[in-house]
DNA sequence: TTTATTATTAACCATTCGGTTAAACTAATT
DNA sequence: AATTAGTTTAACCGAATGGTTAATAATAAA
């Protein structure tokens, strides 16, 4: 009970300040338990901000094996992952700040958690999502590209509708609500512009 | 002379390690100056940030300014805004860093940066921006699409090959050289993806 | 040369931080 | 009732941290 409770705490202070940021006494006083808790199960701020990221990576993981069955189409893929991740963010809105502040501090947690979860299940593999994408091309189904390129193209615009909104926004000097008209016609841009640019 | 020098290690510091991860000491150390230096002509911690911000802003948005002429493309922009966004991240590691972390700290400072600077310098208006893109849905040059979600597109594939490297580089399971040939690919990819997309 | 202003420094400081400790409480087992 | 193991707490701690101070050096103006 107490170290669900702290996750939870946890995971809202580090979305909000980052791990440097982050508070443990902060912490403690949001999940209602004693500070001294936090390190008798988690051992030390660090190891807590680990089982966070943990957690929440394994959340969106989840969500994509979902639909990454061996006869997905091309065009399905570039539907379904920007409607799986936008709708995801949308709901999860501590995910995208853990995740942007991982990366930008170089991702090295992040990568030993995906190199952890891959040994320990082999389903949603690096291999398999080569083979899809192989298949595409040999198929004629997509534009030949690098699937590196591709796969850059899908995860930048639906990861970045989120923290890049304030730049469109101050750009066209505009305020965009984001509400449900907003993910929907964020989902249907970026699965619009995937087709178009990359289906054949 | 000690000002510039704080203000070049400040802003090492700052896109290594964040606002709150950010070391006084270390940005003095770092300077080769005394850290009483740092607080006599930047008076705080946050204070020097805001100075760090606003030059880091500044020059992307003196790059940009470059080409929005009123006779641009639309072609066009989709072509250079890429190898603008591209060339500059590339040659200016810590902007992206920086600006990603304050974008994910809702981006309160960066807000206020942009208001300040286009109160004195009228010539990058929003006003502009959108006029432009009014007159290709107008001419036909590109498809009917709102102008948010074509700035969003825009700005996200290019900002993202950065950050959302790591996560296609572990999908994929390969390692990508940031190298000329990988900038060279990415703007190409990008450009190609828009024009195909939002061209009609 | 004197004066006023700007730069620079070493030493200092209050506060906050992550983390520890030792004792006490709880509840199931024997 | 005694033992055991897991849980919880208040009080404590050393090391940093952002920031200050008061004295001094350098420079320019009078």
């Amino acid at each position: 009970m107490s170290k669900e409770k702290i996750l939870t705490a946890a995971k809202e202070e580090f979305a909000e300040f980052g791990l440097s940021g982050a508070r443990v006494s902060r912490i403690a006083e949001k999940a209602g338990i004693n500070k001294a808790m936090l390190f008798y199960y988690f051992s030390s701020k660090e190891n807590l901000y680990k089982s966070v990221l943990r957690q929440t990576i394994l959340g969106l993981m989840s969500q994509i094996k979902k639909i990454l069955t061996p006869d997905l189409k091309a065009s399905e893929f570039f539907e379904k992952m920007p409607e799986i991740y936008i709708n995801y963010f949308s709901k999860n809105k501590d995910f995208i700040k853990i995740m942007g502040r991982e990366l930008i501090n170089d991702g090295k947690h992040y990568k030993a958690i995906i190199r952890e979860t891959l040994e320990e299940d082999g389903r949603l593999t690096p291999s398999g999502i080569k083979e899809l994408i192989n298949k595409w091309i040999k198929n004629g189904e997509i534009k030949e590209e690098s699937q590196f390129n591709m796969m850059m193209n899908i995860v930048s615009l639906s990861l970045f509708s989120f923290i890049g909104k304030p730049i469109a926004e101050n750009i066209l000097d505009i305020n965009i609500k984001e509400d449900e008209i907003f993910y929907k016609n964020r989902i249907e841009s970026i699965s619009n512009l995937l087709k178009r640019g990359m289906l054949k």
